[in-house]
DNA sequence: TTGATCCATGAGAGCGCTCTCACAATAAAG
DNA sequence: CTTTATTGTGAGAGCGCTCTCATGGATCAA
């Protein structure tokens, strides 16, 4: 099968280029005598418009590209991020888009990636989830002319079109949970100290205790980064100081914690409750159910692909932001249905 | 900051068109002197060249897809798909490629995407996860003129050029490991019945059996369909037939599985000793770590991208296949170590 | 009949590059 | 001092589309 275009077809059907075209565009003006034998001989042939050359005409390619920086590519390992980019593609799928990934591992990947990702048209907007704080991609981005949305609050969000979960009113429902349940003694492990997400959680978590009178303890909280393992290890540091209840900042976290837990000989909610954070599958897949907050990652990335195309068509500025809830899901993990029951028994 | 062109730049540096693009492409002859000048104002005014104009002009986008079909995207909860993705990307990296991702989800999804990566002048060549038999993806692109490597034995494999691992001879050594143990009754709980790595690791699982003389029993082999509750359901029929082991052709699927055994409260490997495949990192996060079957998942990624450059640069014919080996890992849910305790012991 | 209006189609410039070819200037060989 | 090779640069066609504008025929009102 050779390499169609636009011309052959005209000659084949006997009209010119313009016409074919635009029958493959669905232009209204033209005869339905002549749409007819121009569809028939494409269908023959299998013709698809050149890529390439449509996007040279009309500046536009189609394509998006989503950026996970080298701080957040290991975390391929966390469901969260398979799912989200699940979402996004989802959200391409429906506006006739082609997601593009890049995937940052390392600072040669970022060299690399960078003029790729910055020429002109191969992409009409890009999507780039935030890492650590002050990420020179969020910076360049900036910089750069193309249209951009930033996943999750960046550390620096003036001028910065993003869009997150609302982490820290999350963490405050989650913390308040475990409070309303008769807790006092709640720590908190939490991901990496230098991401915007930890600091939100963290300030949920704080604020949650401090609108119920209670003091902050350091030695109640302690830092996970984003983990199973890290969970694992962060509940050990934890165990010495004998929370009642623990708030992890991520399921995977969770479970790693509720693993140390059990080894340690501690029955889950009983000696130790625990609230997590995602609602990834991971989180009814454990013997105890995980009671989390439940991020709407799939349609976090769908959103965030409409909040991008509206910046594409309407321009960068002014800088939008998008911020969803999120949902706390009670299961078995923190107690609640085991407290309720006991109530009801006496 | 304005769109740009080669012709600004030549203006700017007072020299043609042809010599900016001379120096941009890195060609030879160019005098010092004047690559100089023009890099100078290329770096000053960020220039880069626009990627629709090039791919039009070379017929080449530098861009390869991965096209990951709907029988296959619910497996983004499994962490094969995501370790396979980052491979891919690592290769892509590596040699200058834009990776786009196609994540079919319905049939809907599958009528949007086809147009987009058949269309040409967008994409250098398809890398094609398999999924069901008698894919109709995999058919089309057969049909198609688009370089294109498929991921897994396609089951109709004739003309088509594949990269898959030695599935059966995985399973073989797998069982006969088991056997090896002094195991006799061994179970095994499959992927869904209608894919190639199913047939070919229960191939496997058979032939071992058979070497040793042991006659199969339908009773011992059970259906997980490559998710950990399919592998907890599975467990559950097999928990009645009573084998001294299980081979389960996932890791989930054996995660799950272990569950169901530790839940019907039998001990791991005492009662039932278990080996996995794959090797995600699921399989040491388990409390009893799980002896598996190593697949080289981010080498077979690279060597894919690999294999698509080549056929893009080579041609499609003669179709060539890449089988590549896996390895045996022991820890500790087969039973190796204990036995080889108590016989020490003895 | 004349002109105005409408519509389907053709003509052709232009998107921003690459790449072959021609040409001039210089260097090497006779 | 010519002839030949070598090198650096310019010229311009062409990649396959889109999109504006021109054109010519049909329709309709005056």
């Amino acid at each position: 099968m050779p390499e169609l275009t636009l011309e052959d077809i005209a000659k084949l059907v006997g009209v010119h280029r313009s016409t074919v075209s635009r029958v493959v565009n669905g232009a209204s003006n033209v005869s339905p005598e002549v749409r007819k034998r121009v569809l028939k001989v494409i269908n023959e042939t299998g013709f698809h418009p050149n890529a390439a050359a449509r996007s040279l005409a009309t500046q536009r390619s189609w394509m998006i590209g989503l950026v996970l920086p080298h701080s957040v590519s290991s975390f391929f390992t966390d469901p969260y991020f398979p799912q989200l980019t699940q979402g996004i593609a989802f959200g391409c799928n429906n506006h006739d888009f082609t997601l593009s990934l890049f995937l940052v591992s390392n600072k040669e990947d970022e060299a690399k990636i960078t003029p790729r990702i910055s020429r002109r048209g191969m992409l009409d907007g890009l999507l780039i989830q935030t890492g650590q704080p002050e990420d020179l991609l969020v910076h360049r981005l900036a910089k750069s002319s193309i249209p951009s949305v930033v996943l999750g609050r960046p550390a620096v969000p003036a001028g910065i079109t993003y869009i997150d979960v609302d982490n820290v009113q999350a963490a405050f429902n989650a913390t308040r949970h475990l409070l309303d349940l008769g807790y006092t003694r709640i720590a908190t492990i939490t991901g990496n100290h230098d991401s915007t997400v930890t600091s939100d959680r963290l300030d949920g978590y704080c604020k949650a205790l401090s609108a119920a009178g209670i003091s902050m303890d350091e030695a109640l909280i302690s830092e996970g980064s984003f983990t199973e393992i890290g969970g694992y290890n962060a509940m050990d540091k934890l165990l010495e100081a004998r929370p009642q209840a623990v708030f992890a900042a991520s399921d995977s976290m969770a479970v790693g914690a509720m693993r140390a837990v059990q080894e340690a000989g501690l029955r889950i909610p009983e000696d130790i409750a625990f609230i997590g954070f995602d609602d990834v599958p991971l989180a009814t897949l454990t013997k105890i159910q995980l009671t989390t907050i439940r991020q709407p990652i799939l349609k976090f990335g769908i959103k965030a692909v409409e909040l991008l195309i509206d910046v594409i068509e309407n321009g960068q500025k002014p800088a939008r932001r998008i911020i969803m809830d999120t949902e706390l899901v009670i299961r078995d993990s923190c107690g609640a249905k085991m407290i309720r029951l006991n109530q009801d028994g006496k």
